[in-house]
DNA sequence: CTTCCGAAGATTGCATTCAATACATCAAGA
DNA sequence: TCTTGATGTATTGAATGCAATCTTCGGAAG
């Protein structure tokens, strides 16, 4: 029930009652996920003391826990660089992320309740509205609710934060593939009925498969998106 | 093991060559696993300071990706402490980890190659010896390696990173379940013979499951651990 | 023209310092 | 005796300082 429910907003925002590294983590996250600090380029330290108007001991925090995530890099003595994201790492996230979603389905599908299964029944047909008038944003952030909370379902916060983990890693990648083929789409919506019906039939084993291949075609279509930005950035830099 | 909390100088690892928070960050880990810093007491910040013979900055650093890590918990203006490990969160950390294993070894036994499939007949049959000479910190050892060669074997290095932080957590827990009712240990140790027949014979299916009840049972194992050693904490304290 | 070297400047890692907050102690009053 | 309040100390969070390392850029040699 503590559904977070912050529906893919994502803006850092100046928070008042937090410590400095914890603010800053949600900017940081913010810059690499909207690449404006670019994968494989160094995290310009001082600048970003500037830009935030904060010293160097936080910030410097806050990259330290960064880097335990694997979102940068750090080399000895010289600094951070953000991670680069190959399509073999995004590959290797895809598939952990399956196997969490598709788990984590299996216990929700037994142990959900009436209420937490109305809700995303509800959020189910409001994003179904916005696939008909087509409204790509909005159907994306519902999505992404309703994945999580299936996975909320499931009634085990540490599979939440892991989830929450490794989908902050693709966010990057996510953030490219803005736009979304009609076919794929209205498969997309396809596949998120028969998950819904699964659900709501309490058939852990088929909704484990469903989210599974679910999955795998976001991945393709969000692969796909990242090689078509590679090859567009590779042509417009040089 | 040595006398506990005494004030002497200690450089925790031989560590040359990396930065002095990394080195924290594994002195800090052990301390926490081995009980030395007691679950839900306060991280002095200026004794481990003195202690390691670094200022506090790098303790800080530290201290911060232990945070996201849950091992320990910020209070803001009141400092860290130490992340406590009740019953329901190690269910929840056992639950995820099931996943990770049984999946893993799904993909394990479809990806294992020649090389690696004889390794672990290797670790196996040494783990054995172990068993039949009641060694039982060698025969951890091996069963640690095990898993975590199986897991190697999925081919997935975001898979092993989750896998190790999530063993991390427990390890705490692991390190009370220091001894081992005869019953359960042959048990385990039949477990261990299904598993790599599984493996061998490339049964996905099968060994998921085996995984999943080996390490349900591993929980139970170090569930009663825990609550013995509660109690007794409990007896003995105040 | 390319390659190698070296000094100047920038950047990093860590230590130290400082303001703000929490904690402890103890005294006064109910 | 118990609660409450004031005051001094310890601890925290963050800024600043400093030595060590890296990067850059110019010039000389090949």
């Amino acid at each position: 029930m503590s559904s977070p429910a912050s529906i893919g907003v994502v803006h850092a925002f100046p928070a008042p009652n937090r410590s400095l590294h914890g603010t800053l983590l949600d900017s940081l996250r913010t810059l690499i996920n909207q690449g404006e600090l670019a994968p494989g380029s160094r995290v310009p330290e001082r600048a970003l003391c500037q830009k935030f108007a904060v010293s160097r001991t936080p910030l410097r925090e806050a990259l330290k826990v960064l880097a335990a995530e694997d979102l940068v890099q750090l080399l000895p003595n010289r600094g951070a660089r953000v991670a680069s994201l190959d399509d073999a790492k995004l590959g290797h996230l895809f598939e952990v992320i399956g196997m969490l979603e598709s788990e984590g389905g299996r216990l929700a599908a037994a142990r959900i309740g009436a209420a937490a299964l109305a809700e995303i029944k509800g959020m189910h047909y409001q994003m179904h509205a916005h696939f008909l008038r087509q409204e790509l944003p909005e159907y994306f952030a519902l999505n992404q609710a309703i994945h999580e909370a299936i996975l909320s379902a499931a009634g085990n916060p540490v599979l939440m934060t892991m989830y929450f983990g490794l989908s902050g890693r693709i966010k990057r990648a996510r953030y490219m593939a803005n736009k979304m083929r009609p076919d794929r789409w209205q498969q997309a919506m396809d596949e998120h009925e028969a998950i819904l019906t699964a659900l709501c039939d309490r058939e852990g084993e088929r909704l484990a498969g469903l989210l599974v291949r679910h999955l795998a075609n976001k991945r393709d279509i969000i692969l796909e998106a990242v090689r078509v930005q590679a090859v567009s950035d590779r042509t417009s830099i040089p």
